[in-house]
DNA sequence: GAAAGACTTTTCACTGTGTGAAAAGACTGG
DNA sequence: CCAGTCTTTTCACACAGTGAAAAGTCTTTC
């Protein structure tokens, strides 16, 4: 079960997932040419991977274009079934929105990005689209308690593949900047931020435990920043440390 | 971007489908020996998939165990930004739960399948937990108006899929039957069902108009069956369909 | 309306990827 | 402590996956 160090691929699958990686990250459906250019594959080979995902679900072809298909929401809905955080993650959130008045959110770390997995609005509304499911950054807001957790390997990785470190409020970050706040990060055991990565957006973060330390999911509250001066946000330290401890508690059910 | 004769198949990739499916259509995770087993696939190949699939973030290895991971949601995502059908969804099935007051869903197909890809509970919500992305029957309920726009072979094939055609209600029905009552439905233009799929539940349902006549997707209103009857169920026909076109209109959109 | 250009699809011969049997190494429980 | 089951590694072989190029479409331009 542990990591082998060779870690054996399978080009051929990798590619399918790239192909499902570009659909995924446009927001309009794709022609073949252009999949095949931003995948970095052959139009044959990309054409043989469409067909492939097609007849499984993955991909639907529009007349011209490409793009996701319905079997990803099958999948989804197994994730949601399966996942003992995911399972537990609601109630605590409504609990959490209830108390505190604001827009709660827990994410899971991928890879090196983060991923919304369950969102609970407040009486204060955030909203944007949709939230379930997207990818957000591991360097900015949030992000930042999973990024706080990551192996030494895995953290130069994420060092190394970000370009820019700044902030959405236009804050220029080094990597020491980044470094030193993730080490503060750990000792606290919470992050506060604002416009990090949305403008007028303040919010604390805390990870939900796991046992080796290194914690995949992190719990959060945010709304306006205007609204909502640090002080009240700091506040709440102790509510959000309570529910990531249950979540916590909850996972390996 | 027409279907192929010779469907060329790529047998890695779809061997980790294999694998998704797997871990999709069980409720609780499984260990490497039984999604081998259940997947047909040797250990190696299957320990290889499943190591691929990790790093995706398809898969995640708790304890003893694979489950489906967070990466899952994420497609789901992008699947629910650039669907168009999807996006017009929510509006038009809350406009139509309204007014009927009933509990409305949209289905799509997939393969031998239909996926539930929104819905919206009436004031009278015959609750259960969490459907967008489950997986539902052709043969049963609101099921039957996309079997019925299924292609002769497809259709063939479902027929040869499906073990027992019988209702939940404990009615048996024989191919001949299902035949006769699709022909039924793409004369009419929408399926009434009772007791089919779910017992105690019924509901009406039509198929989103496609251009070419094979629709993929259709839209349902269902409550429960002794507050509702045939009668009032039927009297919605008009609004369904007013529905069902404005989904087609927005579909490709 | 013809011709150029871009895109999609098919074909095919080669090679390196994906394969499973078997061995080695972990667990687990009796 | 041993037997049985499960996971992981290794390795030699065969064929699945590959991309260049040709053939076939669709689209744009003049």
């Amino acid at each position: 079960m542990t990591a082998g160090q060779p870690q054996p691929s399978m080009r051929s699958v990798e590619r399918a997932f790239d192909v499902i990686e570009v659909l995924e990250r446009s927001d309009k459906p794709l022609r073949l040419s252009e999949v095949a250019r931003r995948a970095g594959l052959s139009p044959a080979t990309t054409l043989r991977l469409l067909g492939v995902l097609q007849r499984r679900g993955f991909v639907v072809a529009g007349q011209q274009a490409y793009h996701l298909g319905p079997a990803a929401l099958a999948i989804a809905h197994g994730f949601l079934v399966t996942d003992g955080l995911s399972r537990a993650a609601t109630p605590v959130l409504q609990e959490l929105a209830a108390t505190t008045g604001l827009t709660t959110t827990l994410h899971i770390r991928s890879g090196l990005e983060r991923i919304v997995i369950a969102r609970v609005d407040g009486a204060d509304p955030l909203r944007y689209q949709l939230p379930i499911g997207r990818r957000l950054p591991l360097h900015l807001g949030a992000g930042k308690v999973l990024a706080a957790a990551m192996p030494d390997d895995e953290l130069d990785a994420l060092m190394a593949a970000v370009r820019d470190l700044g902030t959405a409020g236009g804050k220029p970050v080094s990597e020491a900047d980044l470094r030193a706040e993730l080490e503060q990060i750990r000792e606290r055991g919470y992050h506060f931020s604002m416009n990090e990565r949305v403008l007028g957006s303040s919010g604390i973060s805390a990870p939900v435990p796991a046992p080796d330390g290194h914690s995949m999911a992190s719990v959060g509250i945010s709304g306006p920043a205007e609204r909502h001066p640090e002080s009240e946000m700091l506040g709440w330290v102790p509510e959000l440390r309570r529910a990531a401890a249950a979540l916590g508690r909850a996972r390996d059910l």
